[in-house]
DNA sequence: ACACTTCGCCCGAACGATCGTTCGGATGAA
DNA sequence: TTCATCCGAACGATCGTTCGGGCGAAGTGT
């Protein structure tokens, strides 16, 4: 393998939504992995062409700024993961259960799977313009509204009980988000290991509990 | 009031256990909202001189570095953390559940009643140098090595359940670190309402489920 | 009680480095 | 000829940090 790249070992750092190539592509690929590693404030227009192989001002005949170019990976971040969720749960069937278990493994798997897009997705809201971290948080709650209408409905039809749907869902939710941080390909668990249990695990948050004899 | 301080509206940023005062304490707070808002990177030397009511230059005599306020700031969230989860399942007795309670409690109350705290310890650890990362790794590795012992012992007492217990520890961990990301003082819950209900989602994770006939 | 020194804290000015970005021009394919 | 892509050089702004000095409180010798 002469051809190897050192930056993508084994795992893709984007989904098979996104559509750039070329120049952008690869910019796109080394940006999520210096933000993903550095944050973006932490890393510079220099270090990007240079892990791109191009000078800094090359950068900006792909994208309009830094900004941009952040805001582009984040859309494609949230929208893969709004969209990716919705598309199981639709094809789960009307089963509460079901639809929960369906929900939670798409967003871990995506999680695990692209996790450096999660990471920069979750951490740099705070660095896109006003005007794009709206647009991005827009995306945001679409999903999140998706769960709560899963563990809501879960509820209304007695397939689940729950204390607080709010407090479920930010916790189920959170589960997935912080796989970004610590999974990696080739450790313990393959990212459909950690989507199963976690599946499982957010399904007993909503199951009544029952009194095991002491 | 005429002496109402627009850092401190009703929330101490510091936990008791911080011992700086005077300017020292108060480049802390100020570090603690800026790094939490907009990142360790996204805030410079000369923002939070103005934030502090001082000169950039009288930052350094307090402060080695930048960095050296960064990791001040890191080991005292990190250390406070520890301390007050080690504390609180040693006052819980001997039963599992009771421990995981104690635990999950002091854990969530932390994140939300300090979250900026929690916020820059949990975002900013790539931003230390290496040998200020290690150091805080040490401290935040006991912390997660009592929660793996508690749920470990748990399971070999036979009060918990447990598929795999990094996983579950993962779980519990990201529900309570995630609070400092969308808690606010004033909102609908108050911390130890979160943390109560965190409690007892913990422990769903860990119980038996009984199959309830359908 | 006094003068004198020390020290903590702060200031304004400045250092060299690096920041995001722009510009004019070269190259090659359409 | 046009257009996309890349380059080297440079722009003004901002970065973390240093330096010399001012100033009031605390400590010291007499």
């Amino acid at each position: 393998m002469s051809d190897a790249d050192p930056l993508e070992a084994g795992a893709e750092l984007l989904p098979p939504s996104a559509t750039s190539d070329g120049t952008l592509r690869r910019l796109q690929e080394v940006a999520l992995e210096c933000f993903g590693e550095r944050g973006y404030h932490g890393v510079s227009i220099r270090d990007l062409a240079k892990a791109a192989g191009i000078q800094p001002s090359s950068i900006y005949a792909h994208v309009r700024s830094k900004e941009e170019l952040l805001f582009g990976i984040s859309m494609l971040g949230h929208t893969t993961q709004r969209d990716t969720a919705d598309a199981a749960v639709l094809a789960a069937g009307p089963e509460p259960a079901d639809q929960l278990r369906a929900y939670v493994r798409a967003h871990v798997h995506m999680h695990a799977t692209y996790r450096m897009l999660a990471r920069v997705c979750n951490r740099e809201l705070a660095a896109l313009s006003p005007e794009h971290e709206q647009e991005v948080r827009g995306v945001r709650e679409s999903s999140v509204r998706l769960l709560q209408g899963i563990l809501s409905r879960g509820e209304r039809v007695g397939a689940f009980t729950i204390a607080d749907s709010f407090l479920v869902a930010a916790a189920i939710g959170a589960m997935g988000i912080r796989v970004a941080e610590w999974w990696e390909p080739g450790g313990e668990h393959t990212a459909d290991e950690v989507a199963d249990v976690y599946a499982e695990l957010a399904l007993k948050l909503v199951t009544k509990q029952q009194l095991v004899a002491k």
